[in-house]
DNA sequence: ATTGGAATGTTTTTT
DNA sequence: ACATTCCAAT
C-alpha cells in the first residue's frame, strides 16, 4: 500500500504516550545525527520501531525513504510487523533487514554495473575456503604451511578493512601476509569469474559500486533519507563506511547501540564505531536509555558489577524499578555431567513448583560443543527443547550438495558448486579427469563450464570416449533442468532433479542411521522449498523463484527460524542470545579457560569482550539467573580439572546464593579431589564462602567418568618441567592422547620433542 | 575410479 | 567424539 492511501493516521500521542522521557526524545529527534546509547533491556527496539512509525505516520515520510539495518532477519521481520501494527496498515517498501540482505538486494539490482550478473551466488565461509584452496593449489602454495582457514581469515579481515590485494601486498609485514596477499588477488579473480560474492563482498562491493558510480550512490542517498542502524557496536569498518557514504548529505542517521554488548570483535566488528560516533558526525545528539525494564535488581546488579571491571567503556548506570527479586544462584558442580543434571533438575522443579512453561527457560553456553551433555539430560527428563545454532541446517553436507545442484543450475559459472557435484553421487568422473579439464580451461583462459559445454569438440583434451560420454551426460542433465525449470512447479522440479541425480536413491539404499538422517534432512529441505513456494510473491520479488530462494537460504540463520511461541526450552550460545529475553536463564560452564575462553585471557581486549559476553548472557534473564560451573570437564575427549570463572569471583558476595551439586557416586572422589587441591595449595577464592544448600543426586548412576585419569591440557606457550631437562616452554604440540608429542624449548635453548606419555612433565 | 581404514584436525563465538 | 581428508589396496 502506498503512503498516500493512509486514511487512519495514528495520533502522535499513541506512539509516544507509554514512553519514558529519554525514549520519547530519542523517538522524536528525527533530523540530524543521533546516537542512542541503550543499555540492555532499556527498550531500544521499542524506540526504533516507534521512531520509524513516527516518521511514517507523523512526519509523512514514505517508507521508501527509510532504511533500517537490524542484526538478524528475525529482528527485521518483527520490527516490520510491529510498525505495521502501530500505524495500522502494511508498509511494503520500507528498507529493513540485515546489512547482508539489504545490500545483497542492491547488488542484485546493480550487478551489471560492476561486471556481475543478477543471478550471482553467495558463497558461505566453507565455499570461500574451498575456493581459496583451489586458488592456492593453482599458485602452488602449500596448504600445510599456510592453513586455508588462516588465510581465509586474513583475507576476510583485509576485506573488512577495505584493503585491496595490492595495498595488502604493499603493507604485508610477515611472510604469511605476503602469501595471503597473493592468494587474495587470485581469490578475487576467481570469485568474479564464478559470478559469486562471499559474505564480506555483500558489504564491500556496494562501497566500490558507490565509489565508482556517483549516480548510483546519488540514487541511494536520495532513497535512504532516514537511516537507522541497530546494534551499532557490532558493525565493522566496512559497514561503517557504507553507512557514512549514504548519510553524507542529509546526515539523518540514527544509530543505536551499547558498547557493553559488543561481542563480535573477532568478526572484525569495531567497537570504536560507537565510541567515536561523536567525532565522526557533527552536532550530534546523544540519548541515553538507562532504565531497564527487563530484569530484577539482583540480576542487573550482577551483570553491572562484573562489566564495570572493563576499562574500555563508556560510563553508564543501568537502573530498574523492578523488585530486588531472587538472589542469583551459583551452582558448584563436581562434573560437567552433574552440571547438566543440575540444570535440568532445576528446570523440572521450577516447572512443577512454579507452574512455569518450558519456553520460560534458556540455557546459555560459551561454545556449541557444550550442548550435547545437556541435551542428553533433557531427553532423559523428556523435556522438549530446541537448539539454536551449532551445525546449521543449510550447512549440512547433504543439504549443501543439493544446494550445489540448484546453484549450478542458477549460475553456470559457479565453479565451487560445479566441482562439488560433478562427481557426486559418483558417476565416474574422477580427479584425473577433473584436473585435465581444469588445466585445459586454464590454458585457454576459459571458465570450466564453457569447456564442458564444448565437449566433445575439445581438441587436445585427451579423454577416453567413456569419460567424454559421462561428462556429456552430466552436462546434458544440468542443461535439461535449466530448461525444465520454468515449465513446472518449483517443488516438483526440485524433487525430480534429486531423483535423477541419484542423491535420494543413494541415501535411501544405504541402511545406516547416518544415511537415514540425511535422507530425512533432504525431505525436510523439500518441505522448506514447498513452504517457500507458498510464501513466494513473484511480483514483489521481481526475480525468479530459484534465485530468490537461493539468496534467502544463504543469508538465513538459525536464530531467524527460532520460534518463541513453541513451548520448548531453548539452548544456544551466549552470542546467539543477543537481543532475546527469558524469565529464567541458566548460564553453564563458567570456568576459567572456557568462559572466559583460554585463548582470550592473554589479551586485555579479548578478555574484556568475554566479560561483555557474560554481561550479555546475564542480562537476558528477567526473573531468575542461575550460573553453573563444573570442576571436571571433558574437552577434546579428555577430562580436565577446572576452576570457577573469574567472572563469578567478580560478583559481590551479597548478591549470590551458593549451591553445590554433587552426584552420590562422586562424593568420595570429590572429597579426595578437594584434599588434593588443598595439598597443591590451589586455594579457590570461594572455598571459604558459606555454602547454603547442597543438592544431592539421588539414584542416578554416574557412568565411569571418574575412572579416567584427569589429564592436563598442554598448550603452546605453557611452562613445563621435565625431570632431567629442567623447565621449558612448549612451542609445538601434535597428536593426542597417548600419542601426543610436544616440542619443548628448555632454558638452555635446547629444543626437544617429547612424548607426553613417557616424559613425566609437570605443568608449572 | 572407488573403497575402507588410518591419520589428522576440530570447538570460540556467525553474517 | 566426530568429521573430513589422506593414502593404499582393489
Amino acid at each position: 500500500m502506498d503512503i498516500a492511501n493512509i486514511t487512519n493516521t495514528v495520533p502522535t500521542d499513541d506512539l509516544l504516550s507509554d514512553l519514558n522521557e529519554s525514549q520519547r526524545q530519542a523517538v522524536t529527534a528525527t533530523e540530524g545525527p543521533v546516537l542512542i546509547l541503550a543499555g540492555a533491556g532499556s527498550g531500544k527496539t521499542k524506540v526504533l520501531t516507534r521512531r520509524i512509525a513516527y516518521l511514517i505516520a507523523e512526519k509523512k515520510v514514505s517508507p521508501f525513504h527509510i532504511l533500517a539495518v537490524t542484526f538478524t532477519n528475525k529482528a527485521a521481520g518483527e520490527m516490520a510487523e510491529r510498525i505495521e501494527y502501530l500505524i495500522g496498515h502494511s508498509v511494503k517498501r520500507l528498507w529493513i533487514g540485515t546489512f547482508h540482505s539489504i545490500f545483497g538486494r542492491i547488488l542484485r539490482l546493480e550487478a551489471d554495473k560492476i561486471g556481475y550478473k543478477k543471478n550471482y551466488t553467495i558463497y558461505d565461509t566453507d565455499d570461500s575456503a574451498a575456493l581459496i584452496k583451489t586458488a592456492m593449489e593453482h599458485l602452488k602454495i602449500s596448504t600445510e604451511l599456510y592453513p586455508v582457514n588462516q588465510i581465509r581469515a586474513r583475507i576476510s579481515s583485509a576485506k573488512n578493512r577495505l584493503i585491496t590485494p595490492a595495498q595488502y601486498q604493499q603493507q604485508a609485514e610477515s611472510p604469511v601476509d605476503a602469501k595471503a596477499a597473493v592468494i587474495y588477488e587470485e581469490y578475487e579473480k576467481r570469485l568474479k569469474s564464478a559470478n559469486a560474492f562471499d559474505f564480506d563482498d555483500l558489504i564491500v562491493k556496494p562501497i566500490l559500486l558507490f565509489e565508482n558510480h556517483p549516480d548510483v550512490l546519488g540514487f541511494y542517498q536520495n532513497a535512504f533519507r532516514y537511516i537507522h542502524v541497530d546494534e551499532y557496536q557490532d558493525t565493522n569498518h566496512a559497514q561503517y563506511r557504507l553507512i557514512r557514504m549514504l548519510a553524507k548529505d542529509h546526515q539523518n542517521i540514527c544509530v543505536v547501540g551499547d558498547d557493553d554488548q559488543s561481542i563480535y570483535g573477532w568478526r572484525n566488528a569495531d567497537i570504536t564505531n560507537i565510541l567515536h560516533f561523536e567525532r565522526d558526525y557533527s552536532s550530534i545528539r546523544i540519548f541515553k536509555l538507562e532504565q531497564n525494564y527487563r530484569s530484577t535488581k539482583n540480576i542487573l546488579q550482577v551483570a553491572s558489577q562484573v562489566v564495570r571491571n572493563n576499562k574500555y567503556r563508556k560510563h553508564k548506570t543501568l537502573w530498574t524499578e523492578k523488585e530486588k527479586g531472587e538472589p542469583v544462584v551459583v551452582i558448584d558442580c563436581d562434573s560437567d555431567k552433574q552440571e547438566a543434571r543440575a540444570v535440568v533438575e532445576a528446570i523440572t522443579e521450577s516447572i512443577h513448583e512454579e507452574k512455569r512453561s518450558f519456553s520460560d527457560f534458556a540455557i546459555l553456553y560459551r561454545t556449541n560443543a557444550q550442548s550435547r551433555l545437556i541435551e542428553e539430560q533433557l531427553r532423559t527428563a523428556v523435556i522438549p527443547y530446541v537448539i539454536v545454532g551449532g551445525l546449521r541446517f543449510y550447512e549440512r553436507k547433504e543439504i549443501k550438495d543439493v544446494l550445489a545442484y540448484l546453484r549450478l543450475i542458477n549460475n553456470p559459472a559457479d565453479q565451487v558448486s560445479l566441482e562439488r557435484i560433478i562427481n557426486f553421487p559418483t558417476r565416474g568422473i574422477g580427479k584425473t579427469t577433473l584436473d585435465k579439464i581444469k588445466n585445459y580451461a586454464e590454458r585457454l583462459r576459459q571458465p570450466m563450464y564453457a569447456v564442458l559445454d564444448r565437449i566433445p569438440l575439445t581438441n587436445g583434451l585427451d579423454l577416453s570416449p567413456r569419460t567424454v560420454q559421462l561428462l556429456r551426460d552430466f552436462n546434458l542433465m544440468i542443461a535439461k533442468y535449466r530448461e525444465l525449470k520454468d515449465q513446472m512447479l518449483f517443488t516438483e522440479w526440485v524433487r525430480i532433479l534429486l531423483e535423477e541425480t541419484g542423491i535420494i536413491k543413494l541415501y535411501r539404499q544405504e541402511n545406516t542411521i547416518d544415511a537415514l538422517n540425511r535422507y530425512e534432512n533432504i525431505m525436510e529441505f523439500l518441505n522448506a522449498i514447498h513452504d517457500y513456494t507458498l510464501r513466494f510473491d513473484a511480483e514483489a520479488a521481481q526475480e525468479d523463484i530459484l534465485s530468490a530462494f537461493l539468496k534467502e537460504v544463504s543469508l538465513v540463520t538459525d536464530i531467524d527460524e527460532w520460534n518463541d511461541k513453541k513451548n520448548t526450552v531453548t539452548l544456544m550460545t551466549v552470542h546467539s542470545s543477543k537481543g532475546l529475553e527469558f524469565p529464567v536463564v541458566s548460564m553453564v560452564g563458567l570456568e576459567e579457560g572456557l568462559f572466559p575462553l583460554e585463548n582470550a585471557t592473554e589479551d586485555i581486549k579479548e578478555l574484556e569482550e568475554e566479560r561483555r559476553l557474560f554481561y550479555v548472557g546475564a542480562t537476558r534473564a528477567q526473573k531468575r539467573l542461575r550460573l553453573y560451573f563444573a570442576r571436571k570437564r571433558m574437552r577434546y575427549n579428555t577430562l580436565y580439572n577446572a576452576t570457577p570463572s573469574r567472572f563469578i569471583n567478580e560478583i559481590p558476595e551479597d548478591l549470590i546464593e551458593w549451591q553445590q551439586s554433587v552426584s552420590n557416586e562422586q562424593q568420595s572422589f570429590f572429597n579426595d579431589y578437594r584434599r588434593k587441591q588443598a595439598r597443591a595449595k590451589t586455594q579457590f577464592p570461594y572455598t571459604d564462602r558459606p555454602i547454603k544448600k547442597t543438592i544431592r543426586e539421588k539414584s542416578n548412576v554416574y557412568d565411569g567418568d571418574d575412572t579416567r585419569a584427569i589429564k592436563t591440557a598442554f598448550r603452546v606457550g605453557q611452562r613445563v618441567e621435565h625431570p632431567s631437562f629442567g623447565s621449558g616452554t612448549i612451542i609445538q604440540t601434535e597428536g593426542r592422547g597417548d600419542k601426543q608429542k610436544l616440542t619443548v624449548q628448555f632454558l638452555n635453548g635446547d629444543e626437544k620433542k617429547l612424548i607426553v606419555k613417557y616424559a613425566n612433565l609437570i605443568v608449572r
